[in-house]
DNA sequence: AGAATTCCCGACTAAATTAGTCAAGTATGA
DNA sequence: TCATACTTGACTAATTTAGTCGGGAATTCT
């Protein structure tokens, strides 16, 4: 169970842009640079975040990203989900009929890592982008 | 960030030890069998857990496993560290001194990802096996 | 106009991890 | 002695991760 740079590089690249650009568009190079991460892997979960608007882009020269909406209103559980980032705890099949529903006791466990999937999600929820700009995270 | 089957097996098999094995010792062709898992992968598992005094183990006919501490006793953190369930939300390298410390705008997501793990161990080091089978679980 | 800058997008891939299997052995009880 | 069950290490196929690469399109500065 270990985060992965796809949902870490997102929080952090946003963060970065919530930080650094005030209103200005931020070049995707410099947000690179100072988080220290690969420019082009960047690239490719910019695309998602500006296909779920939560950043708007400009082209060309002077371009860049701006925040599409107010770091208070971006939850970093949003941001995980949007990138794909899953952060699953269980694996029963909740399509199929046969699937586990937590009754039997085979599947006793069940509400233990649902518990533990809301349990993350709750604390992801509550924390926006401007939160943890302002260092205002326990 | 998903739960892999090493912990979720481990922490399935020793519910079922706990709920079906009433001081007797059970085998674990029968746990595997119950709980639909690999025998061979948990032998795996089991090997780890005996050796970090979680269950102990009679050979021979009539044999299999007994839990070695009361079901009480066992919090569902411990279960996950024993097998080497990693649980990691953070990449920062604690040994080097150039590591992150959460102090600069580079790292201001740091104190996030530590109280995503912080919550989550609280959460699992909080539940017994006792718990499980009881259905105390939220 | 042309050059520089920046976003846009899909395809591809090396390396690591996961989720096991397999084979051979040791101990015990009926 | 035979079947049962734990013990242990080595091996591996498949998936996922963590990116790279290459070419384009839009915009602005000179």
């Amino acid at each position: 169970m270990k985060l992965g740079t796809k949902g870490r590089y997102a929080v952090m690249a946003l963060v970065d842009l919530a930080y650094y650009g005030q209103g200005k568009p931020l070049a995707l190079t410099e947000i690179a640079q100072r988080q220290s991460l690969p420019i082009s892997y960047l690239e490719q979960l910019f695309l998602k975040l500006r296909q779920k608007g939560f950043v708007a882009s400009t082209r060309g020269h002077l371009g860049g990203y701006t925040l599409a909406r107010e770091a208070e209103a971006i939850r970093i559980s949003e941001i995980l989900e949007a990138i794909g980032e899953p952060l699953e705890t269980t694996r029963c099949d909740k399509s199929s009929s046969t699937g586990c529903l937590g009754t039997n006791a085979k599947c006793l466990t069940h509400a233990l890592w649902a518990g533990l999937g809301a349990q993350m999600h709750q604390y992801l929820h509550g924390i926006s982008l401007a939160d943890v700009c302002e260092r205002r995270v326990v």
